[in-house]
DNA sequence: AAGCCGGGGCG
DNA sequence: CGCCCAGGCTT
């Protein structure tokens, strides 16, 4: 048997496996007892980024507010609103009670029995349009959601980041292929599910005690705890930079940044920066020998802002103009030195000191 | 492809 | 405090 026919076996093994491990360990929730598709709608809308734990109150009262999706569709929104009164992510309340209008007027009350048709309906994306399709009609149609991924990830050490178009690609496919094999298909997407949520967890999986514990690759590479792969999003951060631009006789006074920071060995202006907005050129914190000559020289017109978007970081300028009288011009720091705008544009410099240049002095 | 939308529970 | 949760919509 060469792995190729071996990794098929797993395949075709996972999907039972879970599906027997899943009758044994299912909790029991009150969607799980109907196949009406508005019950399973509402308690998958519902579901949406929601623990269980925090969901299931909601569902029971929404469920005895609105019994039936015409129920649901003749109510007001308001009220609607405040029964979704801290679930979060408000859009979905929205939604729900457009698709409910839209069953009872357009529909018939009859939901929509295809994955197809169902994400034609608002709030209803791929992950929502599966999971009815499968618990309500039996469609062979794979959920993939946070727990797929999770299960999948580890079962076949895909290392993938999962937050990118491709992974998502990779993930639905292999899910896609699964599902042929379960016995039936409602039973094998609630199966990974909640198999995902009380047992491949995302801390601190039960590999002891698992089922898959021989096939799964992140187990038997000591790996589960870093799968799946999630790239953290960068935060932006935002850098208030004040320049003071001296200038005197039709020359400006620049340094090259040495600092362990962007723009490294690029020219720049005097350079103040802030962790806010500071508006005028009193707020700035500007230190002892520099305010003299802050004092002594002329503020040019008013201060032009700029802004620049780096990966990480979103950089707010502020070049204030002051024009220094001659005898001052060597008060400056020792790495200043003097040059005139055509010098100037032949240094290397960031986009943002260029710009500028050419707008004030070009 | 990336940003936005939320509140709660967990280690 | 950061991470994650039965995601989807908008830009």
């Amino acid at each position: 048997m060469n792995w190729q026919s071996d990794l098929n076996a797993i395949k075709s093994a996972f999907p039972v496996t879970l599906e027997r491990w899943y009758e044994h360990h299912k909790r029991d929730l009150p969607w799980r007892h109907t196949r009406d598709p508005y019950r399973i709608w509402l308690s998958e809308i519902i579901l949406q980024q929601t623990r269980v734990a925090q969901g299931k109150p909601y569902y029971e009262r929404f469920i005895e507010a609105y019994p039936t999706v015409a129920d649901m569709a003749r109510a007001d929104e308001r009220e609607l609103l405040r029964l979704w009164q801290g679930l979060g992510y408000y859009s979905r309340a929205r939604n729900l009670h457009q698709t409910a209008r839209y069953v009872t007027d357009h529909l018939a009350e009859k939901f929509p029995d295809s994955f197809r048709d169902l994400l034609k309906m608002k709030g209803i994306g791929e992950y929502t349009a599966a999971a009815i399709a499968s618990f309500a009609f039996g469609e062979r149609v794979p959920v993939v959601d946070g727990n797929v991924y999770r299960v999948l990830a580890r079962v076949y050490g895909i290392e993938e980041d999962i937050t990118t178009t491709k992974a998502k690609k990779t993930f639905a496919a292999l899910a896609g292929e699964l599902i042929q094999s379960a016995d039936d298909p409602a039973t094998y997407n609630q199966a990974i599910m909640e198999f995902g949520a009380i047992q491949c967890t995302p801390l601190s999986p039960d590999c002891l005690l698992c089922p898959l514990q021989q096939q799964c690759v992140a187990y038997q590479t000591g790996r589960q705890h870093r799968l799946p792969v999630k790239a953290k999003k960068a935060p932006v951060r935002n850098r208030y930079f004040n320049y003071l631009v001296f200038q005197s006789k039709e020359r400006v006074a620049m340094h090259e940044r040495t600092a362990r920071d962007i723009w490294q060995n690029l020219h720049e202006f005097y350079l103040l920066e802030t962790d806010e907005p500071k508006g005028q050129l009193r707020d700035l914190p500007i230190p002892e020998p520099i305010s003299e000559l802050v004092e002594s020289g002329t503020l040019m017109a008013l201060p032009t802002e700029s802004m620049q978007l780096l990966s990480h970081q979103r950089i707010h300028a502020t070049f204030y103009i002051i024009d220094l009288p001659d005898d001052l011009t060597g008060r400056l720091p020792a790495d200043f030195q003097w040059y005139s705008v055509l010098q100037a544009g032949r240094l290397p410099k960031p986009v943002l000191i260029t710009n500028y240049l050419e707008k004030a002095f070009g």
